[in-house]
DNA sequence: TCAACATCTCAATAGATATTGAGATAATGG
DNA sequence: CCATTATCTCAATATCTATTGAGATGTTGA
């Protein structure tokens, strides 16, 4: 993830409807969901709008997109979201380790929800 | 963190002088930095331009600033930024932790790098 | 109070982005 | 092959955003 990714990544996720779309993407798991679903849980979003922001999300590497008989399946592209936040928080310990342990915290809760932190 | 506060925080982000700005913060720890050493460091970029984004970003919540002498001096919201991860990540783990725990780990190696992880 | 310094404010302009609507492309079943 | 379904492509328009330059505000020390 180099700082140009990083940009492309900001930038998709700085649109309200994009936003949603890699949340619900997120939501909905490794399997993904078709892009007439997605739109149906956007306000019922038209498909050339739908098609403009999902190629948005996939040319900034946050959603990846395979055929399906006549449906085309988005994902969540994970691995990019992890680059994202390393990314975002690389720089984030000089010398001072406990300004970034909450982020640690949070993330690591939201993976083992039992393991004692209260999700916040 | 709700919807509205991660979409002004990537917008924020979604800019190459601010993302720049945040992570000069970022690595220049809760000290901070003065708004004409950040310019400096962002290619001698103008005054008004610096204020213009530095304005931004600390609208978006993702840096604090304080008068000293005549300098604003302008620092990174850490918290703020834990925030962002933990709602980006927020409904990663559905079922499938294995897709968000490789951020935790860059995230925790980016705190404790002699704890194993080779920093991907 | 004055001069010098650091930063902010404002209006104008140039550039980028989102939405819409019509139509094209691709896959399926009869 | 044709009708239907699903999605994408394209051009036009409206809206938003960044940069610039001039000047205002606030701070310091003499």
């Amino acid at each position: 993830m180099d700082e140009k990714q990083a940009l492309d990544a900001f930038t998709a996720l700085s649109q309200e409807t994009r936003l949603r779309i890699v949340r619900f993407l997120v939501a909905a798991g490794p399997e993904g969901s078709a892009a007439g679903e997605i739109g149906q849980a956007m306000d019922g979003a038209s498909s050339s709008r739908m098609s403009f922001h999902l190629s948005h999300l996939e040319q900034a590497g946050l959603v990846l997109s395979r055929r399906e008989g006549r449906s085309i399946i988005y994902s969540a592209a994970y691995p990019a979201l992890s680059g994202l936040v390393e990314f975002l928080m690389r720089d984030c310990c000089q010398g001072h380790p406990e300004v970034c342990n909450p982020a640690v915290a949070a993330l690591s809760s939201c993976c083992e929800p039992a393991k004692g932190a209260s999700h916040a």
